[in-house]
Parts: C-alpha cells; structure tokens; sequence
DNA sequence: GTGCAAAACATCGTATACAATTTCGCCATC
DNA sequence: GATGGCGAAATTGTATACGATGTTTTGCAC
C-alpha cells in the first residue's frame, strides 16, 4: 500500500528536511527551471519551502559541493555558471569514464537491464515529439537518466553519483551554451549504443559513446563573451 | 612578501570558519589519527575548535559528501568505516579513472610538473626510512600526493577533486584493511610509472598504474567480519 | 538476582536571535 | 550634473535555545 512508501520516506526525510529541499532545487536547476546565475537567497528559500534559514542554508551548502550552486562568501548563493573551461572540463571527464562505465555496466548487465534501458528510450523518444515546457523538462530528464542508468547498472554506487554530478552540471552547461532547440539531438545515438552492448560489440559501443558526448559538446558555443561576461558575472 | 599569501588565507579563511574544521578533520583522518568508526560528536567537535555545533554540524556535513564521515540520523557522525564492497568500489573506481588521468597528464605535462612529481617521489622514498609515527603519515600523505598530483597535472579541476576524494577514501580503506606494515609497497611503482611517461611510453604507463592499484587492493584482507564486525561497528 | 519499565541524560534536528558584512539610496559637495 | 561618502536596509555568518529522538540508568516487581 501507500504506507510502507509513505513510511519510508518519512524515515527519509526525517533526516533529511535539507535534502528534500536540496533535492527539489537540484530537480530545478537540471530542468532548467532555475537559470544559471539566478540568486539563491537563504531567506526566499527558506520562506519557499516553509523551513528555516538553517535548513535552506545547508540545502545550498550541499549543492555547492555538487557544483550546481557557487556560494560566495557574504554575497550569498547562485545558480553555478559554468565557465566555458569548466563546461570543457566537464566533458572530458564524462569522455573520460563514460566507457569505463558502460564497460563494468556490459560486464553485469542482465536482461531485464536491458529492457529498462529500452524503456527509457521509448520514453524519451515519445517526450522528444510532444510539445510544451513540461515535456521538455521531462524529456531533458530522460536524457541523462539513460547515461545515468549505465552507471546503476554498473553497479558501483561512486561513479553512479559521480555521473550524477556530472549529468547534472551537463544540463546546467547546455542549458547556457546550447544552441540546436533540441538538447537530445543524438537520441537514436542511445539507440545504437544499447544495440551494440546488446551484440557484444563492447569496443564498438565505447566508441558510439565517445562520439555521442562529443556531439553533444559539438552543439554547444562554447566561446567566451568578453564584455558581456563581465556584465553577466554581475547581475544576470 | 607575505602579505598576498596571508590575505588569500584570510580570505579564504573567513568565509570557510566550517572549511578549516572540515581540512582539518579531513587531514586526521588521512593521516589515521582519527580511526573508522571513531564518533564525532558535534558537541565536541565544537568545543575542539572553539566553535559552535553550527560550525562543526556543517563541517561533519560536508566530510560525509566526501565519503569520510558517515552520519546516522539522530544518532551523530563517525568516521567512515567502509565495508569490503565500498572498499572494491573504491578501486574499481580508480582503475577506471586514474588510466585516462594519466593520459591526460602525460599530454599536457612539463618538464617542471616531472621535477615536481620526482621531488614527491624522493620525499615519499625519505619518509619510508624514517622511523616513528609523525614520519608514517607524511609518507602516507605523500603516496597518495602522487597520484593527486597526476590529476593536478591533468589540468582537469573536476578529475581532480574526483581524485582527492579516491585517494582520501583509500587511506581510510588500507587503514581498516591493509596487511602489509609499508602501506607504500609499491614506492618503485611509482618512479616506474614516471619513467614510462617521461619516455613516451604511454600504453605502458596506464598499464603500470593498473597494477599498482591493483597491487594496494591485493594487500587488502576484505573477506567479511560477521560477528566482530557488529562488535566494531558499535564501539572501536 | 533477573528482567522490564520509566525517567533522567545525552545528542541530534530545527528555529530563532544576534553580530558582521555587504549593498543600496540619499544627500552634500565639487 | 556627476561623484563621493555616510547611513539605513538587507543579507549572510555564527551562536544559542528549544523540542525531538535515542541511550543509559535506576528502581521496582517478580
């Protein structure tokens, strides 16, 4: 019944009144509710989700360290703006352990991991031809949850939340340097990655995810604004 | 002079009243002053540093994103005490990492950074003849300032702070487990390895450090305490 | 003497309060 | 009219206070 989840997530956010918020900001920032920049003030959140000072306080503390959210001393917390180094940066890390992970994830993966995956794509496949935000968001969503659940299936808890990190920090880049309308332009690149685990190819598969987080990279403009990086560093 | 040094600490500093407590923490537990399972009570932590349970709360706070401290709600904060599984993560993750480190090291290194990383090496070689306690965790520090200094060298921020987290992570896995008295078996590992940099050697490079890092894992006893580790889990 | 229950104690979770710093607006002055 | 400084308002940094939860101890009954 409802109980035993209701239970459970009582437990859960008992402990954790801060990272219910620190959750549902996260979940705003990589839907791209939030925009890069935005002032994250400890009071407004605070008074947002009818919590303390002391609660939204750690809420922003613990995205800082996730790097969603610079905290600047005195001055408060924002929305991270990645520099275009740092969005570089988080590239290639991704290039860096993608296949790492999705060779531990091919080793292990069962059937029904497989049927999940596939899942995951119809469903990004059908958000991708609705219309409206909300699909978009979802379908943003969708996305990275296809790069996240190699990492799941790979069954190492520290690199599925340093994939975490770094999905979410990648929405975060695109959202400020992306410029195709879709962010999900290699979509049936999923596709072919899950065909090729499928069929063993394993070296073939490593290479399809190489070049679909560079295509990805490919669509940002990743050059800097000098003038107006100054202004924006400001106020937006 | 000094004074540019002295105002970026203060800076720095000031706005990290919880940073300091958390380096300092951080460091005590590297350097296995502090052993896993210890409890840190944030009371005490507070009156340790002369601060109040605000501080030493957000500072426990952020050594548990780390993976070094383990807080238990209402229960308090203790040092981590990794089991077998997390302790084969951890270097499942840096078998997957520490290769595409190298090799991005290897690519933008210098001749400086080579000086820099043999300098580490004979300091690490000096410290291992050294007899006494304060000698053993320099020497720690300095084995895993190696492997730091690779992902420094990488000019990755994000691989880098990825690393500092492993190599924080492992101290804490070879103190519950390791065997060997020399934490530092494989010291001629590492000159090895920067040997096969400096002559371009990288396939064998990237070979070279998956063998060391799977010779500290070998050196690991992770076969499961069933009883004693309730015992331990409770008290030590 | 043993076992259970209840109260005292300790510790954490959260809110509020105060101090320090920054920011913004206003007025005087050039 | 522009500029610079001074003061008020807002925001963050830190401490303290109070309620909730877990732990230990004490006392009573069997």
């Amino acid at each position: 019944m409802k109980s035993a989840a209701k239970v459970q997530q009582a437990e859960d956010s008992a402990e954790t009144g801060a990272q219910q918020i620190r959750d549902a900001i996260r979940e705003a920032i990589v839907e791209r509710r939030l925009s890069p920049g935005t002032k994250l003030s400890e009071s407004d959140v605070g008074n947002l989700f009818n919590v303390s000072r002391t609660l939204a306080r750690a809420a922003l503390q613990a995205l800082s360290y996730e790097g969603l959210v610079s905290v600047e001393k005195n001055r408060g917390a924002f929305v991270a703006y990645p520099s275009p180094d740092e969005a570089r940066q988080i590239f290639s890390a991704r290039r860096l352990v993608e296949p790492g992970i999705l060779r531990e994830a091919a080793a292990r993966i069962k059937p029904a991991d497989i049927t999940h995956l596939r899942q995951l794509l119809l469903e990004e496949g059908r958000l991708m031809s609705e219309r409206g935000q909300t699909a978009r968001r979802a379908e943003i969503k969708a996305s990275g949850d296809f790069h996240l659940m190699l990492a799941v299936i790979s069954g190492n808890a520290i690199m599925q939340r340093f994939m975490e990190e770094l999905v979410a920090r990648s929405s975060l880049v695109i959202a400020l340097y992306g410029q195709s309308t879709a962010s999900s332009c290699g979509h049936s690149e999923h596709g072919d990655i899950i065909s090729a685990i499928e069929s063993n190819e394993l070296d073939r598969a490593c290479q399809l995810m190489l070049h679909h987080i560079t295509h990805i990279e490919a669509d940002l403009d990743l050059r800097e604004r000098k003038s107006l990086g100054l202004k924006e560093a400001f106020e937006l």
